[in-house]
DNA sequence: TAGAAAACTAACCAAAAGGATAGTACTAAC
DNA sequence: GTTAGTACTATCCTTTTGGTTAGTTTTCTA
């Protein structure tokens, strides 16, 4: 089965690829995803999610929170009734569109370390 | 229509994270798809190339072709016969599996673009 | 013969990202 | 009352990344 691949004119080329850097921006970092997939298996809480994504520190990990609730990624909800406080990240609805990245990203890594370990 | 999500074990998850790591290691820096795409585009050579993706130095370049290279994504073809010797970065074969990761990239910066846009 | 272009490389410096350590405010358990 | 846990923030320092400028070699063009 051919995959029908459309002609990439200039046009539509740098429309695509800001969009391209755009989510590059957001999702590129060293931790992001890291971060983002911790939070999508259900760890939810600071101290939770820093034991789960080994290596980070609590500043990164506090920078990294604040860029993902801003891109609207995460949600912070204080539970305030809680004898000590407590915060929850949660995963927002909208998180869900990531998923497709997600799956590619992994897809090719995958293959790609196949790839480049064939060929030493 | 739904879409069958399989559940995510903590198994299943880590491998797809390393994956995910890969992939974003060789893709996420700041020029590196920028540079693939001007490529993609028929713009094979140093200079042309440089021009194209606007605000790189020849130093950046250098480095990141070097690193495309070693990742298979591009081939280095010097041609001796030509009168000062041309040098050709050329797509691989193999190149052409960055495609759907390109596309979902895109296409999630994009909505994106929007999503953000629309919540200030 | 004096530019100019191609394809780089080297040296240096600035900015951004990230790591290490410590500290704060609160509470709960021992 | 001391220790430990939660959820951070602050300070400092190192590493990485990237930008600037200039220089090299070769050859074509004016």
């Amino acid at each position: 089965m051919e995959e029908i691949i459309e002609p990439m004119t200039e046009e539509r080329c740098t429309k695509s690829l800001s969009s391209t850097e755009d989510a590059i921006y957001v999702l590129g970092g060293k931790w992001t995803l890291r971060i983002m997939i911790a939070i999508l298996n259900g760890h939810t809480r600071f101290n939770d999610i820093q034991r789960r994504v080994l290596g980070i520190s609590a500043r990164v990990l506090s920078a990294e929170l604040k860029k993902l609730e801003l891109n609207l990624l995460i949600e912070r909800n204080v539970i305030v009734d809680a004898k000590p406080v407590i915060v929850e990240y949660n995963q927002s609805e909208y998180s869900k569109s990531i998923r497709p990245v997600i799956q590619a990203l992994s897809e090719w890594g995958l293959t790609h370390k196949i790839k480049i370990s064939n060929s030493h």
